[in-house]
DNA sequence: ACTATGACTCAAG
DNA sequence: CCTTGAGCCATAG
C-alpha cells in the first residue's frame, strides 16, 4: 500500500498545507505560527510555518501571521516588518505599544 | 545522507 | 520587562 493518504494527519507539514491555512485567516484577524502549525496537526512545527512564509507565493496573506507574543517576527525596521504592519493596520488591526492584542484580533477558526 | 539553519515556542532565572 | 537554553521539524547546501 503506497497510498499517500490524506494530508491531514501522519504526513509531513508541507508548505501547501500551511498556505491553505494561512489563506483561511479572515481579514482583520491574525494567527500565530504555532497556531497554524497546530491547526495543521503539527503542534511543534511552528518553525516550519515561519520558514514557509519565506517561500510564500504571491497573494498569500502572510502579514496575518505573527508570533505568539503578539509581535511581528520580522526584524523591526525592515521593509517586511513595515509592510506587514501597514497592511494589518489597513485591515483594522490595532497595534498597542508595537504589539497586537491576540485576545482581540486573534483568529479563532470555527 | 549529513549538517547547519531558521519570519517559533515554552520554561526558567 | 529581558535573556538564555532546549526542543522542534522541514528546507537548503
Amino acid at each position: 500500500m503506497s497510498a499517500p493518504m490524506s494530508a491531514s494527519r501522519k504526513s509531513k507539514l508541507t508548505h501547501a498545507a500551511i498556505f491553505t491555512l494561512v489563506r483561511r485567516i479572515p481579514e482583520g484577524r491574525v494567527a500565530t505560527y504555532g497556531q497554524i502549525a497546530r491547526l495543521a496537526g503539527h503542534p511543534r512545527a511552528a518553525r516550519q510555518v515561519g520558514y514557509a512564509m519565506h517561500q510564500c507565493p504571491p497573494g498569500l496573506p502572510w502579514h496575518r501571521v505573527i508570533n505568539a507574543r503578539g509581535r511581528l517576527s520580522l526584524p523591526e525596521g525592515s521593509t517586511g516588518a513595515l509592510t506587514q504592519r501597514r497592511r494589518l493596520e489597513t485591515e483594522g488591526v490595532v497595534f498597542i505599544g508595537g504589539r497586537i492584542d491576540l485576545e482581540r484580533h486573534g483568529w479563532q477558526p470555527d
